[in-house]
RNA sequence: GGACCCGUGGUGUAGCGGCCCAACAUGCCAGCCUGUCACGCUGGAGAUCGCCGGUUCGAAUCCGGUCGGGUCCGCCA
């Protein structure tokens, strides 16, 4: 039989496909996604791998599988003695090439389940291109537990897997609709370079030894920070990357020492310019590569550092629920003793007293209190009092003998409880009451089931302050990056008491300025972060200096950027978005390995490739470098 | 740097001091089967319980160490 050439073989589009893509190669007339009823009684050829067999002895029924779908194959023995014997030998993820002739099922043999499920491809060749050992794991169940070490050790197994293959798909299709937008636009995608100097955002740098200048090193970049800027210096206006950044810091499920940041900067811009901008592109990029997923509101909400605080107890609120954190100053008759006092002594120290509200809790048994005692001490609280309410609204509280019964109440009434419900009350300085309450309200919220996971809720926060005081150094740390700009009317508070940069103290008004600092979070998560940067050389020299670099270290290190700052800088400002994090979250994700194709264990290690390895002495020689053991404290 | 959890045929689990030279499901191998689609039926092979040491008359089971994986704190924007 002949086989026509096909120019409509690839079926239903996937990822970022287009409908007409021709995707027949000389193996294949059709992907097997792609065949329908019209397709009947035409010779088709296909390829993929065997997902199921099914031997029925003189029958032989397998669904042939490649990244586009499911095809199933009939081998008749009488038809086709060829086909199978060889299809009698094939054996599950053996490929195959398979010739024969597209036909209807017989009526009431359709499966539903499959998309080529009217039709069947009748054999007539069957070509074995590879045999496969039994793989180590289900490739053809996708709901079947597989323990994760496994599945990174044979990788290219699990990404057979549909759930992996189509996680990798949309974050495809993320990065497609990024680019795409960027460009509608005017940004210019510019790659930066990875063999780099050291560019301190605060993380340990991972370091690449120079064979040709013995001695010194590159560092791997944190992130292109300098080199945007540097690029709007260069006069490029806007620009993006779709970057990869290195991080040696400790592993956590939504950290990779690798990882992919959305980086871009803009010139002539204020804030707003900035947020306004970047509020669009990720909305437009939402509906592009997660067009099933309603975002809960448009225009994003804005919250400065403090209300997030105040509110959320989070400057990455999960604002998919309410139970908002209440003060309870005024319910427990302050400035006026309470009768409890661990409150008056938190109150009169300037500390605060806040509750959270936890709905249907109120029977939660001793132990279960316990427990969130315990993740109320881990983050620094002294304890966690409550309230509960029973069913007929009546107040049961150990500190009830202190408060009262009509403070309690009050108290109660504050945290607006209702009947069965339990209030948690945090006593202690604002951060960390606040810290606590909103790692309590994510907990509660998450047992209650209260975010609705369809929902994608973006939020800014804003205004974070420049600076917190770094006791151990005497000096001002930047709490973002060292670059951000103050908001402009406190550009004047960047400054000591007494007008010396090099003599800091926890009373300099650089404490009380707030940067053009900007956060995006994303049901809970910090999606990204940026800032308006400073752009004159003598604001960022007096920055940096609060921050306690010397005029020398600050040349070493930023040499490059604070002379381009004398060429005549543009007053600018971007962000970068947390590539992995955001396509984690589209895939209803919350671990970030689940949507990197290769990504490293806890202990950074890649168990695929076996990596990280011992150099061959060959090339220690070639650096002049030797180990000589790790210091251990 | 620290705390906690996990490690038993290929895979996922059960067993948690003697009843276990280890059970179940699935997978694998062989035979049978012409309409299955998680095909079915019959039979079979397959684990010295991550590794090392200790306690005990006796250890998969208890203890210590170690290796690997994970979660979290510190760290990290």
């Amino acid at each position: 039989m002949t086989l026509p050439a096909r120019s409509t073989a690839g079926g239903r589009p996937s990822g970022t496909m287009s409908r007409m893509t021709n995707l027949a190669t000389p193996y294949r007339t059709h992907t097997c996604g792609a065949l329908r009823a019209l397709d009947a009684d035409s010779p088709a050829r296909l390829a993929g791998w065997v997902h199921r067999r099914r031997d029925h002895g003189h029958l032989i029924f397998f669904d042939l599988r490649d990244r586009y779908g499911l095809t199933q194959v009939v081998v008749d023995a009488d038809r086709a003695p060829d086909a199978h014997a060889a299809a009698s030998r094939a054996r599950s993820e053996f490929v195959l090439e398979v010739s024969g002739d597209v036909a209807l099922r017989l009526p009431g043999m359709e499966n539903a389940r499959l998309a080529t499920g009217d039709v069947e491809l009748h054999a007539t060749e069957v070509r074995i291109l590879s045999e496969a050992l039994t793989p180590p794991f289900y490739i053809n169940d996708p709901d079947a537990p597989v323990d994760e070490a496994l599945r990174l050790k044979y990788r290219y197994l699990d990404i057979r897997r549909q759930p992996m293959a189509e996680r990798l798909l949309l974050r495809s299709a993320l990065v497609r609709a990024i680019r795409d937008v960027h460009h509608e636009h005017g940004f210019v995608e510019i790659e930066t370079p990875n063999l780099i100097k050291s560019t301190p955002e605060g993380a340990r740098d991972f370091i690449v030894p120079s064979r040709l200048q013995p001695g010194t090193v590159y560092a791997l970049p944190q992130s292109p920070q300098q080199l945007k800027q540097l690029l709007m210096v260069a006069g490029i206006d806007r620009y993006f990357q779709i970057a990869r950044c290195f991080r040696d810091e400790d592993l956590r499920g939504d950290r990779q020492p690798e990882f992919t940041q959305l980086d871009l900067e803009m010139s002539f811009v204020l804030e707003d310019t900035v947020m306004d901008f970047v509020e669009t592109m990720v909305i437009e990029v939402s509906r592009r590569a997660a067009p099933d997923r309603p975002i809960l509101r448009v225009p994003f909400p804005r919250y400065t550092y403090e209300e997030a605080l105040g509110r959320f107890g989070s400057d990455k609120p999960d604002i998919r629920f309410g139970l908002e954190l209440v003060d309870l100053a005024s319910a427990l008759g302050a400035p006026a003793s309470s009768g409890f006092r661990v409150f008056d002594d938190v109150l009169a120290a300037g500390g605060r007293v806040m509750a959270v509200r936890a709905p249907g809790m109120g029977s939660l048994s001793r132990s279960g209190v316990d427990e969130l005692t315990e993740l109320a001490r881990r983050h620094g609280a002294k304890g966690l009092a409550h309230v509960s309410v029973d069913a007929d609204g009546g107040l049961h509280s150990p500190i009830g003998k202190f408060l009262g019964e009509e403070t309690l109440r009050s108290v109660a009434d504050a945290a607006g409880a209702e009947p069965g419900d339990l209030v948690l009350i945090v006593a202690d300085s604002f951060d960390t009451t606040t810290d606590v309450l909103g790692r309590l309200r994510t907990e509660i919220g998450a047992r209650r089931g209260l975010a609705d996971p369809d929902v994608l809720a973006y939020c800014w926060v804003h205004r974070f302050p420049m600076y917190k005081w770094d006791a151990e150094y005497v000096r001002w740390d930047a709490t973002h990056n060292p670059f951000s700009g103050p908001v402009p009317e406190d550009m004047p508070l960047l400054t000591t008491a007494s007008g010396d940069l090099s003599v800091r103290t926890p009373e300099d008004p650089a404490g009380r300025a707030r940067a053009q600092q900007y956060d995006v979070a994303l049901n809970g998560w910090e999606l990204g972060g940026g800032s308006v940067r400073i752009h004159h050389r003598e604001e960022l020299e007096r920055s940096f200096l609060l921050q306690g670099h010397s005029l020398e270290a600050m040349h070493d290190k930023f040499g490059g950027m604070l002379e381009a700052f004398d060429y005549g800088a543009p007053p600018h400002g971007g962000i970068a978005l947390g590539v992995d994090r955001w396509a984690a979250l589209l895939a209803y994700q919350t671990n970030i390995r689940e949507v990197m194709a290769f990504p490293k264990t806890q202990s950074g290690g890649d168990l695929m490739l076996d990596a990280p390895s011992a150099p061959d002495q060959e090339q220690w020689d070639e650096l002049g470098l030797r180990f000589v053991g790790v210091k251990r404290d």
